[in-house]
Parts: C-alpha cells; sequence; structure tokens
DNA sequence: CAAGACCGCGTACAAGGTACCCAGTGGAGG
DNA sequence: CCTCCACTGGGTACCTTGTACGCGGTCTTG
C-alpha cells in the first residue's frame, strides 16, 4: 500500500513495528507545531521551525507525517480534544450546550489560526468524533437525527462565527507586525474617512458606538448565545423542558 | 508617502495622473484571479498564473496591487459585491433577510474559496460597506445598534456556517485531484472502520441517516433559515411585525 | 548472525512571492 | 518643439517553503 492509497491520516499507522526506536512522535510534533501556531500563527510553523523546535533534522518530521497539510489535521483534531465534554449528556441540555460553547470558544480564542483550517466530517479524527459524539448526543433523545444535526450546526455557527469575528481585527495587528496602539493610529484616517464621508451612516453608528461603554465579549457572546439556546429550545417537543 | 505607510488597499490610489496609459487595471486583474480561484481554487491563483491569464509580465500586477495579500481583500470585496441588496430596506424585514441570505449562499458558493480569506471590519472594501449599510438598515428601526449587530452576526453566522459545511466535502473532492465517487470509495474504509467499531452510534446514524432520502440542501437551508428568522423576530419590538 | 525494513537527516529542487533594475513613454514646463 | 522625469511593462534574480531522494546506521526477524 503506497502512501496515496491512504483515505486520510488517521487510517495510517504512525509506525511500524519494526527498525531502531523513534526518536520522535507523531505528538511531540503535533504540539510543537501547535505551540509555534498560537504564538506567531499558522504561517509560522514552516516544518522547519517545527522541526527546530523539537531539535529534529527538517525531514525526520515526513517520517512521522505524510505532508504539511496532513500535520495541520493532526493540529486542529489535538485542539479539539482540549473542549471537555465528559459526562455529556448531563441531562440538562441548556447546561450541556452552554458548557460546550464555552469550551469551543475559548479554544478558538487560545489558537486562533483554527479559522483558517477547513475541516470536513470524512477526515475527523478522534477527537473531533468524540466531540460529535457527545454533543449530539445530548439532543439526541428529542429530536431527529437532521433535526439535531440542524440544531448543532446553528450552535456551532454562532460559536464560530462571532470568535472570527472577535479574532480577526486581533489576527490583523498581529499580521501588520505594529502594536495594537499603532495599528489603531494608522487604521484612522481610513474609518474617518469613511464617516466624515456621510455615506456610510450605520457604519459610522458603529464607529461611534464603540467608543461608548458596552458589554464585555465576554458578556456579548453570552447575550447572543441565549438567543440560540432559546431558538433551539423552540424546536424541541416539550418534553425536554429542563 | 512610501507603500507600508497605507491604512489598507482601499486608502492607496490605483494609479498616478501620469505617465503612459496603464495597459491593465486592478479591476481586470481582480476578475481575472476571481475566476481562476473559482476553477481551481484560491491557492492556483498565483501571481504568475493570473499574469498569464491576463496577458501581462508577472511584475507588471505589483504596479497595480502591492501584494498578493492585498489583491485577495479586493477579490473578497469585488465577490461581496455580487450580492444584491439594492432597495434594502423594503418594509418587509424577513423578506429583506431572506434575500440577503439567499444572496450571501449563493455567493458562496460560486466562490468557495471565500471561506479561507479573513475579514476584518477595519479593511472592508466599498462593497463591504455598502452590504452592511445595507443590511444592516433592515432592522435599524427597531432595535438599538449593538443589538442590530448581535442579530446581523447572527444571520451571518448561520449562512456562513452552513454554507462551510456545504462546501468543504467539495473543496476536499477537488484537492484530492480524484472524481467524487472514487473519493467516496476511498473513504469508505475509514467509514466503515468507525461504524463497525461501535463506539461512534451517533456518527452511525449520520451516516446511515445520509443513505435515507431527505431535504435537499436547499430546503434544508431554508428551512434552518426560517428558525434563524423566527429567532431575530423574539428579538424585536411587537412594532416590527412585518 | 545475516538480511532487510526502518531510522535520522543532509542535499537538492521546484514553486511561488516579490525586490530590483532597465528601457521606453508621454504629459508638464520652458 | 524640446527636455525632463515620474511613470510604464516586464525580465532577472533571490529568498522562503514544501518535499523527493539517497545514505549510513539500527533493530527486529528468520
Amino acid at each position: 500500500m503506497t502512501d496515496a492509497e491512504y483515505v486520510n491520516i488517521w487510517m495510517r499507522p504512525e509506525r511500524a513495528a519494526y527498525g531502531p526506536t523513534p526518536v520522535h512522535s507523531r505528538a511531540k510534533i503535533t504540539e510543537a507545531a501547535v505551540r509555534i501556531a498560537d504564538a506567531e500563527g499558522l504561517e509560522a510553523a514552516t516544518m522547519r521551525r517545527i522541526a527546530a523546535e523539537i531539535g529534529a533534522g527538517v525531514m525526520s518530521l515526513y517520517r512521522y507525517v505524510p505532508s504539511r497539510e496532513n500535520l495541520i489535521e493532526l493540529m486542529a483534531d489535538q485542539v479539539m480534544g482540549e473542549i471537555d465534554v465528559t459526562d455529556l449528556p448531563s441531562g440538562d441540555w441548556r447546561a450541556d450546550l452552554t458548557r460546550y460553547a464555552d469550551g469551543l470558544r475559548n479554544m478558538w480564542i487560545r489558537h486562533p489560526w483554527i479559522a483558517t483550517v477547513q475541516r470536513s466530517l470524512p477526515s475527523f479524527g478522534p477527537n473531533q468524533l468524540l466531540l460529535v459524539e457527545r454533543l449530539m448526543g445530548v439532543l439526541d433523545a428529542f429530536v431527529p437525527i437532521d433535526e439535531n444535526l440542524g440544531l448543532v450546526a446553528l450552535l456551532n455557527s454562532y460559536v464560530e462565527g462571532t470568535v472570527r469575528e472577535e479574532i480577526s481585527a486581533a489576527m490583523e495587528v498581529r499580521r501588520s507586525g505594529l502594536s495594537e496602539s499603532e495599528w489603531m493610529e494608522r487604521s484612522h484616517p481610513y474609518v474617518d474617512r469613511l464617516v466624515k464621508s456621510g455615506e456610510y451612516p450605520i457604519f459610522t453608528k458603529i464607529v461611534m458606538e464603540a467608543r461608548q461603554p458596552h458589554l464585555s465579549r465576554e458578556d456579548e457572546f453570552r447575550h447572543g448565545l441565549q438567543r440560540v439556546l432559546d431558538c433551539i429550545a423552540a424546536a424541541l417537543p416539550s418534553t425536554a423542558e429542563s
């Protein structure tokens, strides 16, 4: 079976039970890559950089991982594993989904590069799969599976959409290499021009509003989450009241 | 003012009013790049490829666009302009938001690479800004601006989240270079192993369900959209009934 | 103990973004 | 009309990055 014959990284055994004892491991490589991506962005996690991080030769990585793309899949699955879904479902679906949503949001904030990686069902890794199992188990007793899929998708979309927005400005600041205040300073003329043009009254309203004291990101998130949960509640039969 | 001094691509004039008449234009370059990305993915839209497409030298592109990253911003704004939001708000907020959601979804399906580009408010281009104006204008009369932001974010998240899911499998198929049936064939052993392991009952349920006849993507989208609109309705004052 | 599969990893190459340079062009000032 | 020079298209070259290939050493199996 040649390399290309494997469906995905999860079907490929890490090592064969033969030959010298490996010095490194997928786990070590993945952790190093995640560490670099967290600190400097996914594009900084080059094969050379990762190899340097763990004190390996660049090409040694390819003994453990078939390609950088596959490594990124490993990274994605790894951070999915950080979301605590033990003991789900607990019986209180609202509490369960809230816990999940918080966990997902915090994970994204810790690993903002996750926003740039595509994932699809057939390439789900073990952590991702377990997450789906536990998460969808929460509503499984109340609704048919496709309704469940829709509701979970709604929740996921809400969380990811919200966090994406939170993240994107922060990512741009980092990408520019400027400090946050320098970056704001730099953006000012553009925003100012738009506001002064008078053509964007609502944009202007947003900018003005942003200067007012308002809810913290956290509270804003909670508020929107309640809305989504209410929306989900409306789709459940009355037997699901918690 | 050196190149780096500009806030973003929108603050930088396309050309100076001096010297020989330019042969190309930002618009032509952007359109070519979008065409390539639509057909072969964003990573196929290299500077060399784009230059070849419009019959220009590679380095000529840099007379119009400071960098590939900025070009991608131009592309993103361009396709945002394809969403028809003329005459919004019409007075019927539900119809307006439905039209917008459909437009957004169709645009994403036409340009799936959009899923991989990050966008943030301070780098919004004219089309994106106009879209925000018109879209948020729909609910502006009914709710305060931060509530409006939250509701619009919910709608956007739903649409983008849903389309991302639709797209991701399709993108993976293309990336693999296989035909869809070959790809399904290839995935089979993995899915089979998971199902047979018995450890993933809900995943199994999803897979089984997928073999049953079910709603079309389109209908599924509409169904979920209704749910989101109901959720938005609940957040509006009674004066907003349409 | 011989064999062969596997180990770490150096070398080398292809692809892609882009800095730099050059010759040619055409509007502004004389 | 001529001169000047900021601008034009674009060729060459460099740097970064992913990764194919091969080598000398190692460890399990027959």
